[in-house]
Parts: C-alpha cells; structure tokens; sequence
RNA sequence: GACCCCAUCGUCUAGAGGCCUAGGACACCGGGUUUUCAUCCCGGUAACACGGGUUCGAAUCCCGUUGGGGUCGCCA
C-alpha cells in the first residue's frame, strides 16, 4: 500500500517553527517513500481560525516548498461526516450519550468492554489497588471512581473507563468482597445502574492495556484503567477533536500519523476510534518538540518563532528548511548542508531523535550564510537590491554601484536583513557610531595621517586596491604606525562602524571623492569636537 | 499529584558492548591569510546527569535516583 501522510495544522494564527518541522518531517517522508503528502486544514475552532490564518499558513508552506498532492480538505466540510460517524458509534453500542456537563446530550465515546478486539490490546495482569475509605468507589455508565491515598493519607481522585477493571472486585477492610462488577456488567454498561460502595479498602482486577508501535519512539502503552471514555459530540453538536481527526485521516485514507509528541496520549484513545468506525489502524510517529532558549516548549507567545518573521529577516527558504531537518533528525554521518534532494533520499523515520531539540539562531545564521555563499551573484544582488525597497537611503541609488556592493559583501552576509546595514556604501557621509569613533579617531597623530591620506588619495586619478593599500602602507610608515594599525581609523572614518569588507575594496568602491570627503570630514568633526 | 516519555561538549548531533584516549557542526578562545573584517584556513577549550548492577569489557544492556518534558477539558 502506498504511503499517504498528511499535515494537519489548525489556522489559529501565525505557524511557528514546531508546527512546520512536523510539515517538513511529513513531507519528506513522504517524498522518501515515493508515497503522497496530503494538507486537512483543522478550522473547526470558528472563534480562531480566520481566513488570514489560512491564507499565511498557505504561503508559508509554498515558501518552504512544502508542495501538496490533492487539494486540501478544510475539516468543516466534513461535520456531516462526522456526525455520521458518532451515530453509527452510538448504533454499534460504541457510545452512549451523557446530559453531564451541558445544556444538552453530548456523545461519549466508550473505550470498549471488549477491548481485545482491537490491536494493540494485551492483558497485563491482576492488580490490587488501596483506595481512600472514606470515599465511595462509584461504578456507573461512565466508568469508575474511587481515591488513592496520596503519601500523607489524602484522598487523590482517581479513575478509569469500565474496560479497564474487568473482573473488578472492591474489598473491604476485612477482605470481604463488596461488590463484584461481573455480576451487574450488563445493566451498567445499558445505563440501566449505577452503584457507589462505602468504605472500601481495596479494588482488585485483571489491568489491560493497549499499546502501539512508535516509529521514534518504539513500543508505548498505557493502562486501561488510566483511560476515560471521551466526548466525541458536544451538547451542542459540534464534532470534537478526537472524532473530527480521526474520521478525516479515515477519510483521507492515511496510513502514518507523523505529528508533535503532544499528542501521544491522544493516540491510544484513536487507536480504539479507528478500530470503532471500521477502519485500519495507521502508523504512527511523534516527534520530539523544538524548544525555545529557555528549554521551554515554544508557545504561540514566542513571537520569534514564527515561519513568517524568519523569511521576513531574510532566511532562504533552503537554508530554513535545512535546518528544521536537523533539529531531531541527522543523516547518521557529519553531512549537515543538505539538498532537499539528498534530505529526500535520506530521511528516515527511525533517525528520529526522542528528546526535545533546542533552537540555536546562530547556527541557524551560520547555515544561511553558506547557503547565501553559494547563491549565483546575480541572484544575490537581486534579493539584496529587493530587500531595500521602501528604505529612504535606497531611493535613487545607484544601481552599478549596488551590483559592485553586493558582489564584495555576498560571501559575509548572513540574511537578507544585513543588507540594510549597507547604507554606508551610498550617499555623502555614513552615519557616525560615536563609541568607533571616540576609540579610533580621537587621537592627534591618527588624525594627521587621515589628513595626509586624504590628500595622498585626493591625488590619484582613480581608486585600485593596490593603490589604495600602498597608498595607505605609505602614509602609515610616514607617520610611525605599525603595518595596519591605521585600518580601522580609516575604517571608521570612512564607513562609520568597525566591521565590514576589507578596508581598500570598500575604498575602491566608495570612490575617491567620498573617500576623501569622507576622511577630511572625520578628521574635522573630531578635530573640532 | 497520577500516568507516560526523555537524558552525550553551552547548542544541534555521531555513537546499536570492544573501532571511543567519545567524532563532526555552531558558538567561544588562539593563530594564519607578512593590513583591517562578518569571509576563508589551521589549532584549542569543552560532554557520556548520578549511583548501583550484568559482562573479560558499557556512552551503549538492566535497576534506582535526580533533572527535564508531555498528558490528565463538551481546546486542538
């Protein structure tokens, strides 16, 4: 059967970079797999999921490049469906219905009595539980309720759907059995009866539990008796999560469920849904959550985090998507800048990492920079040039000299963003950063060597590198400093800050005339301040 | 609190009992490119959470402890 995963986000605002490494690990699997890659838009929150939402998360992904094979479903088109779904459950006996709680009936799913029908369901053994005597065991349509005794003899409430205490015996303190859920099963799973025992002391029964195969995380499984039945339709109709995902990846014909490892704990109460409504139970595969500086889980909150704010400071979609791969996931050799032709080959499932991964920004940079290394010049320049649309020192600017900035600054640059810190290379004078200025250009002797280089540039009839350096190492000798202790006076006299390309190609490309405007400014200006 | 999951340099990771004196990358520090610098090159600091087992041998297997996370809704 071929493979059909699908990514299922709910449109209730910006996507951040945890929901999309799903996208990605999704899609790439996918792709390995020679199989399909399915979007289902989860809208059912009408309250948060807007038509911006859903029209971002689509932008986002056609960025990414995170290409769907059909069109994608959108969950409201299917509440008839899942409607459907809950009545057949409740024909089958799957469900009943509950007034608790609502201003109507709502739908409750019922982990079924006869759970080894399902896969994944195995006995584990008898169990003896000490309970709380002062509090009843209530054993009702809905299940069991009893309390354990907490280390300071509190009472700590507890309980479980009915399937989970087959054979359920509650002693009392003399051992004598009070009640024997086997005698009265029938009338309670119908509704028909509902028993509380006084003063227990002791519940005894044969645990089950039902388990399944993680393909990051190997064989889990959960207690029975830890479980609950589960709404499935509110009182007031509306599908719930539960159902509505579960009927769509039925109906979508899924076969791996790959998705954040919140939902772990959903997926034992899905594995019974799917076996409910007939249908074969997918594979599935939970990935460990990207977490923030802190080693916190991001939340919506975490207002960096969003796809969106890295493509708008300047990150290459390549060298994003690179990087989400590596974060819980590594080919298994030290290959780390990857093709998305060489990721597709190569992603697995069973390289999935199980621990949480922490965003680090500046590998991040370090990736996007090598990726921007390798960009053809005039893309570079193109994507650089665009970036300054709407900034006032770029109005008017000249476009040669742009291709000429571009070309010396590609292989530094590590997003689009420092493109905006060029502004130095166009108009008159930079914009002085007072701190450079007080360290380098305060000196008398620094001062008088950019004057005498001012004029000795003023001199040249053009601008080369080689001119420039020996008219610099000229100068310097001249006034008794050491072989490049003048570069970064110059530096900032000419450009305003301390970092940048190499001191003479960013002459050369300044141009005489702004060099020297620029160096006799400088030497004025902190002359006279 | 209960149940479940996780645990290698600061961070991302390699590691499926001997190949590990624990490898790579980012970051950091130092040096080089007989000049500056955000590029490039070279070098360095830095980790198996702790305690018990099992074994001739453990980062790798088992148990416990500690720490972190997830889940316990008529949210998704």
């Amino acid at each position: 059967m071929s493979v059909r995963v699908r990514f299922a986000p709910s449109p209730t605002g910006h996507v951040h970079i945890g929901n999309i490494r799903a996208a990605i690990f999704n899609w790439l699997f996918a792709r390995h797999e020679n199989g399909v890659f399915l979007l289902r838009v989860e809208d059912t929150d009408r309250e948060r999921s807007t038509p911006a939402a859903i029209a971002s998360l689509l932008d986002v992904m056609q960025w990414l490049g995170l290409d769907y094979d059909e069109a994608p479903l959108y969950q409201t088109s299917q509440v008839a469906a899942h409607l459907e779904a809950a009545r057949r459950l409740l024909e089958q006996g799957d469900a009943y219905t509950s007034a608790k709680g609502g201003d109507g009936e709502a739908i409750v799913f019922r982990i079924p009595w006869e759970a080894e029908r399902v896969p994944g369901v195995a006995l584990v053994g008898p169990v003896e539980t000490p309970v709380h005597p002062e509090t009843p065991v209530t054993i009702d349509r809905a299940g069991v309720a009893y309390a354990l005794v907490s280390a300071k003899g509190k009472a700590v409430p507890a309980g479980g759907c009915l399937a989970g205490f087959r054979d359920l015996e509650v002693l009392d303190a003399d051992g004598r059995v009070r009640f024997r859920l086997a005698d009265v099963v029938d009338q309670v799973l119908a509704g028909a009866a509902s028993f509380a025992v006084e003063q227990p002391a002791r519940l005894r029964y044969t645990r089950r539990q039902v388990g399944y195969h993680d393909a990051v995380k190997g064989d889990l499984a959960k207690p029975l008796d830890s479980l609950r039945d589960f709404v499935i339709v509110r009182s007031d109709r509306t599908p719930v999560f539960h159902l509505a995902n579960v009927c769509d990846d039925i109906t979508q014909h899924i076969t791996h469920i790959i998705r954040g490892d919140d939902h772990v704990e959903n997926t034992y109460r899905h594995v019974f849904l799917f076996a409910a409504l007939g249908a074969p139970i997918p594979h599935y595969a939970h990935l460990p959550m990207i977490v923030n500086r802190e080693g916190k889980p991001y939340s919506k909150r975490d207002g960096d985090a969003f796809v969106g704010d890295f493509r708008d400071k300047g990150y290459l979609p390549e060298a994003l998507f690179n990087y989400l791969t590596l974060l819980g996931w590594s080919p298994g050799d030290d290959r780390e800048k990857l093709s998305r032709r060489e990721l597709v080959s190569l992603f697995t499932l069973d390289r999935v990492q199980s621990s949480p991964a922490q965003m680090d920004a500046r590998k991040l940079d370090n990736l996007n920079g090598q990726y921007m290394a390798a960009l053809p010049a005039a893309r570079f320049a193109a994507e650089a040039r665009a970036r300054l649309r709407g900034l006032r020192w770029a109005d008017g600017l000249d476009e040669a000299l742009f291709g000429r900035v571009a070309a010396l600054m590609q292989s530094r640059a590590k997003r689009y963003a420092d493109v905006e810190g060029w502004a130095y290379f166009f108009g008159e004078l930079p914009e002085y950063e007072a701190a450079a200025c007080a360290k380098f250009l305060a000196a008398a002797p620094v001062r008088a060597a950019l004057g005498a280089l001012a004029d000795r540039l003023d001199a040249m009839p053009e601008l080369t590198d080689a001119g420039v350096e020996a008219a610099v190492r000229e100068v310097a000798a001249a006034h008794g400093f050491a072989e490049g202790k003048l570069n970064q006076p110059i530096r900032v006299a000419t450009t305003g800050c301390t970092i940048g390309a190499g001191i003479y190609e960013t002459l050369v490309i300044l141009g005489r005339s702004r060099s020297v405007k620029r160096l006799r400014h400088a030497v004025a200006a902190t002359s006279a301040g």
